[in-house]
DNA sequence: CTATTATTCAAACGGTCGTTTGAATCCTGG
DNA sequence: CCAGGATTCAAACGACCGTTTGAATAATAG
């Protein structure tokens, strides 16, 4: 038995991955060299092009790492939902939704919580190329959850709903990425370490109000 | 009276503030060269910086010519509102805040929409001299909204409308920025042209519940 | 140990970036 | 009409970009 465990496999790729996420996070894609990140890395500059490819490739490898376990788990929490038989409340729908994105940000450590913050970024990002990648990782996740938020809310218009979500979706991704900004509004210091567990319940009670808000006669007739 | 009217005092910083906003919508900050903006503009090369000094100026002044009037329109949107005198409610205050900025959605020839989206993108955007700017320019405007809430809402903790306030932000940078992933969610064509007057009903609707949501015990303790 | 593969390294490539320059041209007040 | 400031223009500057190369080194299998 070594006193040293096994070599990490691929510790160049981790040490890579790692300090892309940070500098992506920090700086955006085009705002981060090459060179600074590799230098970050303590790595050779052409090791990203020799274990990736190519930039866009090592963009991708950086989100695949953490979205896919992520939408895992939102699969998982809304088969468990399910399981239950009960019918669906639309709190728990938004839970499951938004709870492993939130647990991500408790793992500073491990720098999901420079992940998180990158994805929140990301929504809104210009690049047509990440956007489309985003957008079709999430594509399957989206569909069971908008189908199972109109089972959870059965007597909402359907393209009401859509907006809703919409908003929903809005809320969390400005939420994740400009943690910042709270101090702009209130001019208060970040006191408290994002305690993830009450922004959870800060976040569900005013989604779930949000999503559940009582129709206007413009909708209706629209709808 | 001659048959040409004026020539435009400065016509070619009008070019070149509205290819930018276009192009800084489309490809971001760093994805804009001025060798494709100039030339979207018809102009010199040299023109941006003869004109502005530097890209960031650019930046800058591209964010001041529209963010100043709709600070403006806020404040003056406020200011009707109480001086009306009755109580203020929350859905007022809400349809004060977003109606300028939907209101500009409208303006699809001027200009106004493809300033709405880039808005939209840069509450997240990495480049910290581009946030520091926006922070600056919307403080004021913040701190009165926040101080009318905290009359409409006299009975919420200010603490939990920090993060409300924070979650409507959100939600509505989030809505301009981003109004092409409604159909990520749904699948569905953007068939309508975006009426701004029944997505601000819509909004109004989701954010006044929002923000009114019942506290749940785990917040009031924590508050 | 040796042969083979996998990885790291310093150096360079072509290209694009934001900015500067100095002459040419336009506009305007006297 | 003419002088002088404002504006436009083509060309170039140095810096940095992502990527490639071929040799040097490390790791591994026979």
């Amino acid at each position: 038995m070594p006193l040293r465990a096994v070599k990490p496999q691929h510790e160049t790729r981790t040490r890579i991955l790692d300090a892309a996420e940070e500098l992506f996070m920090l700086h955006g894609f085009g705002g981060t060299s090459m060179r600074l990140l590799t230098s970050r890395a303590g790595v050779n500059l052409a090791a990203v092009n020799y274990h990736f490819g190519s930039k866009d490739a090592l963009i991708e490898a950086v989100f695949r790492r953490r979205l896919d376990p992520m939408n895992l788990a939102r699969m998982a929490a809304l088969d468990e939902l399910e399981a239950a038989g009960r019918a669906l409340a639309p709190e728990a729908v938004i839970r499951a939704f938004i709870g492993p994105s939130l647990r991500m940000v408790e793992d500073a450590k491990g720098g999901g919580r420079n992940f998180i913050r990158l994805l929140g970024r990301t929504y809104t990002e210009p690049a047509k190329t990440v956007r489309a990648l985003i957008g079709q990782m999430y594509a399957p996740t989206m569909q069971r959850y908008k189908s199972a938020l109109e089972r959870a809310l059965p007597h909402m218009p359907r393209d009401e709903l859509v907006w809703r979500m919409h908003f929903m979706f809005g809320t969390l991704a400005y939420t994740l990425a400009a943690t910042d900004t709270v101090q702009l509004i209130a001019g208060c210091k970040p006191e408290d370490r994002h305690d993830a567990r009450l922004l959870e319940d800060r976040l569900t009670a005013f989604l779930a109000s949000g999503l559940n808000a009582p129709l206007k006669t413009s909708i209706k007739k629209a709808a």
